[in-house]
DNA sequence: GTCTATAGAGCGATAGAC
DNA sequence: GTCTATCGCTCTATAGAC
Protein backbone atom coordinates (compact mmCIF):
# COMPACT_ATOMS: atom_id res chain seq x y z
CA UNK A 1 0.00 0.00 0.00
CA UNK A 2 1.63 3.56 -0.95
CA UNK A 3 1.85 6.14 1.80
CA UNK A 4 -1.32 8.27 2.61
CA UNK A 5 0.20 10.85 1.03
CA UNK A 6 -0.34 9.74 -2.29
CA UNK A 7 -4.19 9.72 -2.02
CA UNK A 8 -6.62 12.12 -3.37
CA UNK A 9 -8.61 13.97 0.41
CA UNK A 10 -11.81 11.74 1.17
CA UNK A 11 -9.40 8.30 0.69
CA UNK A 12 -6.34 9.83 2.88
CA UNK A 13 -9.20 10.81 5.16
CA UNK A 14 -10.97 7.17 5.50
CA UNK A 15 -7.20 6.13 5.82
CA UNK A 16 -6.14 7.89 8.65
CA UNK A 17 -9.60 7.47 10.58
CA UNK A 18 -9.43 3.98 10.21
CA UNK A 19 -5.88 3.55 11.91
CA UNK A 20 -7.01 5.80 14.33
CA UNK A 21 -10.52 4.22 15.24
CA UNK A 22 -8.68 1.06 15.12
CA UNK A 23 -5.98 2.35 18.06
CA UNK A 24 -7.92 4.57 19.91
CA UNK A 25 -11.52 3.55 19.19
CA UNK A 26 -14.22 5.54 18.06
CA UNK A 27 -14.81 7.70 20.82
CA UNK A 28 -10.97 8.34 21.42
CA UNK A 29 -11.01 9.66 18.54
CA UNK A 30 -12.08 13.20 17.35
CA UNK A 31 -12.46 14.47 13.92
CA UNK A 32 -10.12 17.15 14.67
CA UNK A 33 -7.33 14.86 15.25
CA UNK A 34 -7.94 12.98 12.04
CA UNK A 35 -7.78 16.36 10.55
CA UNK A 36 -4.81 17.29 11.76
CA UNK A 37 -3.05 13.42 11.11
CA UNK A 38 -4.33 13.46 7.79
CA UNK A 39 -3.67 17.13 6.94
CA UNK A 40 -6.83 17.90 5.78
CA UNK A 41 -9.59 21.17 6.92
CA UNK A 42 -12.33 20.04 9.75
CA UNK A 43 -14.75 21.35 7.02
CA UNK A 44 -13.30 18.64 4.76
CA UNK A 45 -14.91 15.82 6.43
CA UNK A 46 -17.84 17.32 6.86
CA UNK A 47 -18.09 17.60 3.46
CA UNK A 48 -17.30 14.70 2.07
CA UNK A 49 -18.82 11.93 4.85
CA UNK A 50 -21.40 14.41 6.46
CA UNK A 51 -20.80 13.51 9.80
CA UNK A 52 -18.43 11.33 12.26
CA UNK A 53 -20.58 8.11 12.12
CA UNK A 54 -21.04 7.93 8.37
CA UNK A 55 -17.47 8.14 8.17
CA UNK A 56 -17.14 4.90 10.17
CA UNK A 57 -20.11 3.67 7.93
CA UNK A 58 -18.23 4.38 4.24
CA UNK A 59 -14.84 2.89 6.44
CA UNK A 60 -17.01 -0.74 6.59
CA UNK A 61 -18.39 -0.36 3.04
CA UNK A 62 -14.76 -0.06 1.39
CA UNK A 63 -13.90 -2.68 3.09
CA UNK A 64 -16.16 -5.42 3.60
CA UNK A 65 -17.24 -5.73 0.10
CA UNK A 66 -13.66 -7.48 -0.99
CA UNK A 67 -13.21 -9.04 2.05
CA UNK A 68 -16.57 -11.43 2.42
CA UNK A 69 -16.49 -11.89 -1.40
CA UNK A 70 -13.26 -13.84 -1.04
CA UNK A 71 -14.41 -15.66 1.71
CA UNK A 72 -17.17 -16.84 -0.30
CA UNK A 73 -14.99 -17.57 -3.60
CA UNK A 74 -12.60 -19.70 -1.08
CA UNK A 75 -15.61 -21.48 0.36
CA UNK A 76 -16.62 -22.75 -2.92
CA UNK A 77 -13.15 -23.83 -3.62
CA UNK A 78 -13.32 -26.14 -0.34
CA UNK A 79 -13.14 -29.96 -1.53
CA UNK A 80 -12.04 -32.97 -0.01
CA UNK A 81 -9.28 -34.52 -2.26
CA UNK A 82 -5.73 -36.20 -1.37
CA UNK A 83 -3.24 -34.01 0.32
CA UNK A 84 -5.89 -31.52 1.56
CA UNK A 85 -6.54 -31.10 5.20
CA UNK A 86 -10.05 -32.28 6.42
CA UNK A 87 -13.16 -29.89 4.95
CA UNK A 88 -13.68 -28.47 8.48
CA UNK A 89 -10.08 -27.45 8.19
CA UNK A 90 -10.00 -25.70 4.81
CA UNK A 91 -13.68 -23.94 5.72
CA UNK A 92 -12.00 -21.88 8.75
CA UNK A 93 -8.99 -20.83 6.86
CA UNK A 94 -11.47 -19.59 4.35
CA UNK A 95 -13.46 -18.20 6.79
CA UNK A 96 -10.06 -16.36 8.73
CA UNK A 97 -7.34 -16.14 5.90
CA UNK A 98 -9.71 -12.94 4.31
CA UNK A 99 -9.99 -11.62 7.76
CA UNK A 100 -6.15 -11.99 8.83
CA UNK A 101 -4.31 -11.67 5.80
CA UNK A 102 -4.67 -8.92 2.94
CA UNK A 103 -1.22 -9.39 0.36
CA UNK A 104 -1.45 -5.93 -0.97
CA UNK A 105 -2.29 -3.85 2.13
CA UNK A 106 -0.23 -5.96 4.49
CA UNK A 107 -1.14 -3.61 7.62
CA UNK A 108 -4.43 -3.30 6.48
CA UNK A 109 -6.08 -6.49 7.38
CA UNK A 110 -4.84 -5.94 11.12
CA UNK A 111 -6.03 -2.64 11.22
CA UNK A 112 -9.51 -3.18 9.92
CA UNK A 113 -10.03 -6.47 12.10
CA UNK A 114 -8.96 -4.26 15.47
CA UNK A 115 -11.59 -1.66 14.39
CA UNK A 116 -14.41 -4.63 14.66
CA UNK A 117 -12.82 -5.68 17.56
CA UNK A 118 -13.10 -2.15 19.38
CA UNK A 119 -16.11 -1.45 18.22
CA UNK A 120 -17.69 -4.68 19.30
CA UNK A 121 -16.17 -3.51 22.71
CA UNK A 122 -16.98 0.26 22.91
CA UNK A 123 -20.77 0.59 22.34
CA UNK A 124 -22.66 -2.41 21.95
CA UNK A 125 -25.41 -0.58 19.47
CA UNK A 126 -23.47 0.91 17.42
CA UNK A 127 -21.56 -1.83 16.87
CA UNK A 128 -24.36 -4.60 16.82
CA UNK A 129 -26.06 -2.64 13.86
CA UNK A 130 -23.06 -2.38 11.60
CA UNK A 131 -21.62 -5.68 12.31
CA UNK A 132 -24.77 -7.24 12.01
CA UNK A 133 -25.39 -5.36 8.52
CA UNK A 134 -22.15 -6.14 7.00
CA UNK A 135 -21.50 -9.77 8.59
CA UNK A 136 -24.54 -11.91 9.49
CA UNK A 137 -25.00 -13.22 5.56
CA UNK A 138 -21.62 -14.74 5.57
CA UNK A 139 -21.50 -15.73 9.28
CA UNK A 140 -24.84 -17.57 8.96
CA UNK A 141 -23.04 -19.49 5.90
CA UNK A 142 -19.81 -20.56 7.25
CA UNK A 143 -21.83 -21.52 10.37
CA UNK A 144 -24.23 -23.95 8.22
CA UNK A 145 -21.19 -24.77 6.14
CA UNK A 146 -19.37 -25.86 9.31
CA UNK A 147 -22.50 -27.73 10.56
CA UNK A 148 -22.71 -29.67 7.13
CA UNK A 149 -19.28 -31.46 8.38
CA UNK A 150 -20.57 -31.81 12.12
CA UNK A 151 -23.89 -33.55 12.03
CA UNK A 152 -23.74 -34.82 15.51
CA UNK A 153 -24.52 -31.33 16.67
CA UNK A 154 -27.41 -29.17 16.99
CA UNK A 155 -27.69 -25.56 15.97
CA UNK A 156 -27.06 -24.44 19.29
CA UNK A 157 -23.85 -26.08 20.19
CA UNK A 158 -22.75 -25.48 16.56
CA UNK A 159 -22.86 -21.36 17.26
CA UNK A 160 -21.29 -22.26 20.87
CA UNK A 161 -18.31 -23.25 19.33
CA UNK A 162 -18.53 -20.84 16.93
CA UNK A 163 -18.34 -18.35 19.46
CA UNK A 164 -14.86 -19.45 20.06
CA UNK A 165 -14.09 -19.03 16.71
CA UNK A 166 -14.97 -15.09 16.61
CA UNK A 167 -13.38 -14.91 20.47
CA UNK A 168 -9.79 -16.35 18.77
CA UNK A 169 -10.51 -13.94 15.37
CA UNK A 170 -11.17 -10.58 17.07
CA UNK A 171 -8.93 -11.08 20.03
CA UNK A 172 -5.38 -12.76 18.07
CA UNK A 173 -4.30 -9.91 16.33
CA UNK A 174 -5.68 -6.95 18.11
CA UNK A 175 -4.04 -7.81 21.41
CA UNK A 176 -0.60 -9.80 20.68
CA UNK A 177 1.21 -7.54 23.31
CA UNK A 178 -0.27 -9.31 25.95
CA UNK A 179 1.35 -12.69 26.02
CA UNK A 180 3.88 -11.00 24.49
CA UNK A 181 4.66 -9.13 28.19
CA UNK A 182 3.48 -12.42 29.42
CA UNK A 183 5.57 -14.41 27.81
CA UNK A 184 8.35 -11.90 28.02
CA UNK A 185 8.90 -11.89 24.15
CA UNK A 186 9.77 -15.68 23.74
CA UNK A 187 5.93 -15.62 21.73
CA UNK A 188 4.56 -12.51 19.94
CA UNK A 189 0.88 -13.92 18.10
CA UNK A 190 1.10 -10.40 16.14
CA UNK A 191 2.54 -12.57 12.95
CA UNK A 192 -0.70 -12.91 10.73
CA UNK A 193 0.35 -15.87 9.08
CA UNK A 194 1.85 -17.37 12.09
CA UNK A 195 -1.52 -16.90 13.62
CA UNK A 196 -3.60 -18.47 10.64
CA UNK A 197 -1.55 -21.09 10.89
CA UNK A 198 -2.08 -22.04 14.71
CA UNK A 199 -5.59 -20.87 14.88
CA UNK A 200 -7.00 -22.70 11.65
CA UNK A 201 -5.38 -26.28 13.94
CA UNK A 202 -6.97 -24.88 17.24
CA UNK A 203 -10.40 -23.75 16.19
CA UNK A 204 -10.69 -27.56 14.42
CA UNK A 205 -10.12 -29.39 17.91
CA UNK A 206 -12.73 -26.66 19.37
CA UNK A 207 -15.67 -27.73 16.76
CA UNK A 208 -14.53 -31.22 17.43
CA UNK A 209 -14.64 -31.39 20.80
CA UNK A 210 -17.45 -33.17 22.17
CA UNK A 211 -20.38 -31.39 23.84
CA UNK A 212 -19.68 -30.92 27.73
CA UNK A 213 -22.31 -32.85 29.77
CA UNK A 214 -22.41 -31.06 32.81
CA UNK A 215 -19.87 -32.77 35.29
CA UNK A 216 -16.55 -31.51 34.34
CA UNK A 217 -16.84 -28.99 37.16
CA UNK A 218 -14.94 -29.29 40.36
CA UNK A 219 -15.30 -25.89 42.10
CA UNK A 220 -18.81 -25.36 42.33
CA UNK A 221 -20.63 -22.25 43.57
CA UNK A 222 -21.85 -24.00 46.68
CA UNK A 223 -18.47 -24.14 48.52
CA UNK A 224 -16.78 -21.34 47.81
CA UNK A 225 -16.07 -17.91 50.27
CA UNK A 226 -16.88 -14.15 49.38
CA UNK A 227 -14.99 -13.73 46.21
CA UNK A 228 -16.13 -10.80 44.64
CA UNK A 229 -15.03 -7.96 46.25
CA UNK A 230 -18.18 -6.23 46.49
CA UNK A 231 -18.92 -2.49 46.10
CA UNK B 1 -25.38 -6.99 45.80
CA UNK B 2 -27.56 -4.50 47.17
CA UNK B 3 -28.91 -1.31 44.70
CA UNK B 4 -26.67 1.58 44.86
CA UNK B 5 -29.07 3.78 46.41
CA UNK B 6 -27.73 2.11 49.41
CA UNK B 7 -23.97 2.41 49.34
CA UNK B 8 -22.34 5.18 50.43
CA UNK B 9 -21.23 8.05 47.80
CA UNK B 10 -17.26 6.75 47.20
CA UNK B 11 -18.54 3.10 47.03
CA UNK B 12 -21.54 4.27 44.78
CA UNK B 13 -19.33 6.49 42.25
CA UNK B 14 -17.08 3.41 42.15
CA UNK B 15 -19.82 1.11 41.31
CA UNK B 16 -21.77 3.15 38.82
CA UNK B 17 -18.51 4.13 37.04
CA UNK B 18 -17.67 0.96 36.64
CA UNK B 19 -20.55 -0.14 35.02
CA UNK B 20 -20.89 2.65 33.23
CA UNK B 21 -17.06 2.38 31.25
CA UNK B 22 -17.87 -1.67 30.85
CA UNK B 23 -20.73 -1.08 29.13
CA UNK B 24 -19.51 2.21 27.28
CA UNK B 25 -15.94 2.50 27.36
CA UNK B 26 -13.34 4.52 29.33
CA UNK B 27 -13.28 7.31 26.54
CA UNK B 28 -17.37 6.70 26.01
CA UNK B 29 -18.30 8.15 29.27
CA UNK B 30 -18.17 11.17 30.97
CA UNK B 31 -17.28 12.12 34.70
CA UNK B 32 -20.79 14.40 34.31
CA UNK B 33 -22.57 11.43 32.61
CA UNK B 34 -21.25 9.20 35.80
CA UNK B 35 -22.03 11.94 38.19
CA UNK B 36 -26.05 12.39 36.78
CA UNK B 37 -26.38 8.22 37.05
CA UNK B 38 -24.88 8.09 40.54
CA UNK B 39 -26.83 11.25 41.67
CA UNK B 40 -23.63 13.21 43.23
CA UNK B 41 -22.14 16.05 42.47
CA UNK B 42 -19.32 16.67 39.92
CA UNK B 43 -17.08 17.75 42.55
CA UNK B 44 -17.52 14.63 44.75
CA UNK B 45 -15.74 12.40 42.36
CA UNK B 46 -12.44 14.71 42.55
CA UNK B 47 -12.86 14.69 46.03
CA UNK B 48 -12.69 11.02 46.62
CA UNK B 49 -10.68 10.39 43.65
CA UNK B 50 -8.82 12.80 42.32
CA UNK B 51 -9.16 12.26 38.52
CA UNK B 52 -11.04 10.00 36.21
CA UNK B 53 -7.89 8.26 35.59
CA UNK B 54 -7.15 7.37 39.57
CA UNK B 55 -11.42 6.70 39.55
CA UNK B 56 -10.41 3.69 37.35
CA UNK B 57 -7.02 2.54 39.23
CA UNK B 58 -9.37 2.57 42.20
CA UNK B 59 -11.63 0.15 40.19
CA UNK B 60 -9.06 -2.11 39.35
CA UNK B 61 -7.49 -2.10 42.98
CA UNK B 62 -10.97 -3.16 44.56
CA UNK B 63 -11.77 -5.97 42.13
CA UNK B 64 -8.65 -7.70 41.21
CA UNK B 65 -7.33 -8.55 44.95
CA UNK B 66 -10.59 -11.13 45.94
CA UNK B 67 -10.85 -12.42 42.57
CA UNK B 68 -7.31 -13.38 42.25
CA UNK B 69 -6.53 -14.54 45.43
CA UNK B 70 -9.26 -16.81 44.43
CA UNK B 71 -7.71 -18.19 41.75
CA UNK B 72 -4.34 -19.29 43.99
CA UNK B 73 -6.60 -20.89 46.24
CA UNK B 74 -8.58 -23.14 43.96
CA UNK B 75 -5.33 -23.61 42.06
CA UNK B 76 -3.69 -24.81 45.21
CA UNK B 77 -6.96 -27.43 45.60
CA UNK B 78 -6.02 -29.04 42.02
CA UNK B 79 -4.94 -32.56 42.82
CA UNK B 80 -5.28 -35.70 40.69
CA UNK B 81 -8.52 -37.96 42.30
CA UNK B 82 -11.22 -40.67 41.16
CA UNK B 83 -14.04 -39.09 39.75
CA UNK B 84 -12.17 -35.91 39.20
CA UNK B 85 -11.43 -34.35 35.12
CA UNK B 86 -7.79 -34.34 33.92
CA UNK B 87 -5.62 -31.52 36.04
CA UNK B 88 -6.05 -29.81 32.76
CA UNK B 89 -9.40 -28.71 33.03
CA UNK B 90 -8.93 -28.23 36.77
CA UNK B 91 -6.63 -25.34 36.42
CA UNK B 92 -8.61 -23.98 33.65
CA UNK B 93 -11.57 -23.92 35.76
CA UNK B 94 -9.67 -22.61 39.04
CA UNK B 95 -8.30 -19.31 36.29
CA UNK B 96 -11.58 -19.15 34.68
CA UNK B 97 -14.62 -19.20 37.20
CA UNK B 98 -13.17 -16.59 39.67
CA UNK B 99 -13.42 -14.57 36.59
CA UNK B 100 -16.69 -15.19 35.11
CA UNK B 101 -18.86 -15.87 38.26
CA UNK B 102 -18.86 -14.52 41.42
CA UNK B 103 -21.75 -15.47 43.82
CA UNK B 104 -22.41 -13.13 45.96
CA UNK B 105 -22.25 -10.11 43.03
CA UNK B 106 -24.02 -12.04 39.90
CA UNK B 107 -23.71 -9.43 37.07
CA UNK B 108 -20.46 -7.90 38.91
CA UNK B 109 -18.18 -10.58 37.42
CA UNK B 110 -19.18 -10.04 33.69
CA UNK B 111 -18.94 -5.93 34.31
CA UNK B 112 -15.14 -6.23 35.44
CA UNK B 113 -14.61 -8.42 32.98
CA UNK B 114 -16.17 -6.81 29.89
CA UNK B 115 -14.32 -3.28 31.57
CA UNK B 116 -11.16 -5.00 31.15
CA UNK B 117 -12.10 -6.36 27.36
CA UNK B 118 -13.19 -2.69 26.61
CA UNK B 119 -9.92 -1.06 27.93
CA UNK B 120 -7.54 -3.74 26.22
CA UNK B 121 -9.03 -2.19 22.82
CA UNK B 122 -9.34 0.66 23.67
CA UNK B 123 -6.02 2.19 24.44
CA UNK B 124 -3.40 0.12 24.54
CA UNK B 125 -0.78 1.32 27.01
CA UNK B 126 -3.41 2.70 29.66
CA UNK B 127 -5.10 -0.56 29.57
CA UNK B 128 -1.39 -3.00 28.95
CA UNK B 129 -0.11 -0.84 32.22
CA UNK B 130 -3.41 -1.24 34.27
CA UNK B 131 -3.55 -4.44 33.26
CA UNK B 132 0.11 -5.54 33.76
CA UNK B 133 0.35 -4.46 37.14
CA UNK B 134 -2.58 -6.80 38.26
CA UNK B 135 -2.49 -9.77 36.42
CA UNK B 136 1.29 -10.11 35.38
CA UNK B 137 1.62 -12.73 38.50
CA UNK B 138 -1.36 -14.65 37.98
CA UNK B 139 -1.27 -14.59 34.41
CA UNK B 140 2.47 -16.37 34.35
CA UNK B 141 1.76 -18.47 37.60
CA UNK B 142 -1.07 -19.79 35.21
CA UNK B 143 0.98 -20.51 32.43
CA UNK B 144 3.65 -22.30 34.43
CA UNK B 145 1.52 -24.78 35.91
CA UNK B 146 -0.49 -25.49 32.83
CA UNK B 147 3.33 -26.15 31.65
CA UNK B 148 3.81 -28.56 34.11
CA UNK B 149 0.88 -30.98 33.01
CA UNK B 150 1.93 -29.98 28.98
CA UNK B 151 5.51 -30.99 29.20
CA UNK B 152 5.72 -31.59 25.67
CA UNK B 153 5.20 -28.16 24.61
CA UNK B 154 7.86 -25.90 24.49
CA UNK B 155 7.37 -22.38 26.49
CA UNK B 156 6.08 -20.76 23.51
CA UNK B 157 3.40 -23.13 22.08
CA UNK B 158 2.01 -22.94 25.97
CA UNK B 159 2.00 -19.09 25.21
CA UNK B 160 -0.03 -19.95 21.99
CA UNK B 161 -2.74 -21.17 23.30
CA UNK B 162 -3.15 -19.07 26.40
CA UNK B 163 -3.88 -16.68 24.01
CA UNK B 164 -6.62 -18.09 22.68
CA UNK B 165 -7.79 -19.07 26.51
CA UNK B 166 -7.96 -14.94 27.23
CA UNK B 167 -9.25 -14.60 23.61
CA UNK B 168 -12.06 -17.03 25.25
CA UNK B 169 -11.89 -15.65 28.57
CA UNK B 170 -12.61 -11.84 26.98
CA UNK B 171 -15.04 -12.52 24.38
CA UNK B 172 -17.59 -14.81 25.43
CA UNK B 173 -19.82 -12.91 28.28
CA UNK B 174 -18.35 -9.67 26.88
CA UNK B 175 -19.95 -10.28 23.45
CA UNK B 176 -22.54 -12.80 23.75
CA UNK B 177 -25.29 -10.65 21.70
CA UNK B 178 -23.57 -11.54 18.41
CA UNK B 179 -23.85 -15.64 18.28
CA UNK B 180 -27.75 -14.73 20.07
CA UNK B 181 -28.27 -12.63 16.54
CA UNK B 182 -26.20 -14.96 14.15
CA UNK B 183 -28.12 -18.37 15.36
CA UNK B 184 -31.61 -15.87 15.98
CA UNK B 185 -31.90 -16.71 19.73
CA UNK B 186 -31.03 -20.39 20.00
CA UNK B 187 -27.55 -20.34 21.46
CA UNK B 188 -27.28 -17.67 23.88
CA UNK B 189 -23.83 -17.43 25.76
CA UNK B 190 -24.76 -14.81 28.30
CA UNK B 191 -25.49 -17.38 31.14
CA UNK B 192 -21.77 -17.42 32.95
CA UNK B 193 -21.93 -21.24 34.48
CA UNK B 194 -22.83 -22.26 31.00
CA UNK B 195 -20.28 -20.61 29.10
CA UNK B 196 -17.97 -22.28 32.13
CA UNK B 197 -18.98 -25.45 31.03
CA UNK B 198 -18.11 -24.58 27.40
CA UNK B 199 -15.56 -22.80 27.95
CA UNK B 200 -13.03 -25.45 30.28
CA UNK B 201 -13.29 -28.47 27.54
CA UNK B 202 -13.04 -26.22 24.52
CA UNK B 203 -9.67 -24.83 26.07
CA UNK B 204 -8.57 -28.15 26.76
CA UNK B 205 -8.70 -28.98 23.05
CA UNK B 206 -6.76 -26.00 22.60
CA UNK B 207 -4.32 -26.78 24.86
CA UNK B 208 -3.85 -30.56 23.77
CA UNK B 209 -3.56 -29.69 20.06
CA UNK B 210 -0.19 -30.39 18.85
CA UNK B 211 1.67 -28.31 17.38
CA UNK B 212 1.05 -26.82 13.91
CA UNK B 213 3.84 -27.90 11.61
CA UNK B 214 2.82 -25.51 8.28
CA UNK B 215 1.20 -27.64 5.60
CA UNK B 216 -2.27 -27.48 7.17
CA UNK B 217 -3.17 -24.22 5.08
CA UNK B 218 -4.23 -24.52 1.39
CA UNK B 219 -5.47 -21.11 0.18
CA UNK B 220 -1.68 -19.72 -0.01
CA UNK B 221 -0.84 -16.11 -0.50
CA UNK B 222 0.58 -16.68 -3.97
CA UNK B 223 -2.49 -17.91 -5.48
CA UNK B 224 -5.04 -15.11 -4.33
CA UNK B 225 -6.51 -12.09 -6.15
CA UNK B 226 -6.48 -8.30 -4.75
CA UNK B 227 -8.80 -9.11 -1.70
CA UNK B 228 -7.78 -5.85 0.33
CA UNK B 229 -10.46 -2.96 -0.70
CA UNK B 230 -7.06 -1.01 -0.24
CA UNK B 231 -7.68 2.87 -0.22
C1' DG C 1 -14.14 21.93 -3.14
C1' DT C 2 -11.58 24.25 0.23
C1' DC C 3 -11.18 27.50 3.55
C1' DT C 4 -12.28 30.74 8.09
C1' DA C 5 -15.21 31.69 11.61
C1' DT C 6 -18.30 30.49 14.86
C1' DA C 7 -22.36 28.53 16.97
C1' DG C 8 -23.72 25.69 20.74
C1' DA C 9 -22.64 22.35 23.69
C1' DG C 10 -19.89 19.29 26.78
C1' DC C 11 -15.52 18.27 28.84
C1' DG C 12 -12.01 17.68 33.17
C1' DA C 13 -10.61 20.15 36.81
C1' DT C 14 -10.49 23.70 40.47
C1' DA C 15 -11.66 27.62 43.75
C1' DG C 16 -13.97 28.83 47.45
C1' DA C 17 -18.46 29.38 50.23
C1' DC C 18 -20.84 26.81 53.65
C1' DG D 1 -17.74 16.68 52.72
C1' DT D 2 -20.87 18.80 49.74
C1' DC D 3 -22.22 22.39 47.02
C1' DT D 4 -22.20 26.41 43.12
C1' DA D 5 -19.73 28.77 39.91
C1' DT D 6 -16.48 29.03 36.64
C1' DC D 7 -11.99 28.57 34.04
C1' DG D 8 -10.00 27.04 29.90
C1' DC D 9 -10.38 23.91 26.65
C1' DT D 10 -12.23 20.65 23.05
C1' DC D 11 -15.85 18.83 20.65
C1' DT D 12 -19.32 18.15 16.33
C1' DA D 13 -21.45 20.61 13.07
C1' DT D 14 -22.67 24.45 10.07
C1' DA D 15 -22.73 29.01 7.62
C1' DG D 16 -20.88 31.51 4.20
C1' DA D 17 -16.75 33.71 1.65
C1' DC D 18 -13.79 32.52 -2.13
Amino acid sequence: MSGDQDLQTPERILATAEEMFAEQGYWGVSLRSITRASGVNIAAIHYHFGSKQELLERIFEKRCGPMNAERFQLLAECAEGLGRPPLLEQILEAYLRPSLIWPNDPDGARRFLRLRAVLSHENESLAADLISRHFNSVSRTFAAAIRDVLPQFSEEEVYWRFQFLLAAQYYTLSNPGRVAILSEGKCDPSDAEDALRHMVPFCAAVFRSPTPVGHTLVFGAARRPEPSGAF
